[in-house]
DNA sequence: GCATTAATAGCAAGTAACCTGCAATTAATT
DNA sequence: AATTAATTGCAGGTTACTTGCTATTAATGC
């Protein structure tokens, strides 16, 4: 099993997706590959405020996004959230079609890996391009 | 087949919801019967502008959804449009498990009534209270 | 190692969506 | 018509996010 979380890891990923390795960008790789659900932008401010500027930081997402490194989830306050994407995940082929969990008390957004977002016939003239699917409930933590 | 948009109409739902009959909740509430598509809060307050005041519309609109009469879909910019609710919405129940459509052209999001969110079992611990389902892509009208 | 340059980061300032507190108004009731 | 509780409108504020521009730095060639 490879160990999980070495800056040489990170590297190895900004260098695939042809991105410079930088500080900003290797700080927001540990961070969000040290969380088990997803992050919201002010939360990662809150973590890396020190660190990095805050446009950066949302330029850094926006461009891992656009690479497929990440995905972006939108809470119930249409709040990005963001997290790391499954291997599959690629520039031109960004396979995020599992579904999210938002719990209503602690407004974590879980990736549910395990269910996936079943197939729909989209009406006459319509494209379906990608789905969104979240679930708004309580956590078993919150429980 | 009954008469869509008349104030009469209106003021009963308004009445049937305990709530009292405005000049704002009755505007809000022509605006959207019109509209096909749902509609957002910016471009309510176009459309609204001169008569009610902003706060006025997010108040009516947070009411409105809280008693079941409309509902809230997160465009892809995290921004809140709402569509009037199917006459099954009640304050209690608030079915609006079928499926919005966002287009990334035109931004209208629509309604498939037609399509129905599928049921999904949730991980151990996780309670589901609410589903939300947006598809991404091309309206027939952007195609 | 040093110079070059294209990408990236940081700073200042701005915008859009939405909220809070409070006083003024008005719908429903008597 | 008077009462009152709900609702509205105004002032001002907050949060998430963006844009323009200059400074810095990673990658590349010498």
């Amino acid at each position: 099993m490879e160990e999980m979380g070495s800056d040489h890891n990170f590297e190895q990923l900004l260098e695939k997706n042809d991105l410079k390795k930088t500080k900003p960008r290797i700080s927001v790789l540990k961070v969000l590959a040290s969380r088990k659900t997803a992050t919201s932008q002010p939360d990662l401010e809150d973590i890396l405020g020190k660190e990095i500027d805050r446009v950066t930081l949302y330029r850094v997402l926006k461009t891992f996004e656009e690479k497929g490194i990440i995905h972006k989830i939108l809470d119930l306050n249409g709040t990005a959230n963001y997290a790391a994407c499954d291997e599959s995940c690629t520039e031109h082929e960004h396979d995020d079609k599992h579904v999210h969990f938002n719990c209503t008390s602690c407004l974590n957004v879980y990736c549910l890996d395990e269910l996936h977002v079943p197939n729909l016939s989209m009406p006459k003239g319509f494209t379906a391009a990608n789905v969104t699917l979240i679930v708004y409930g309580i956590c078993d933590k919150c429980n």
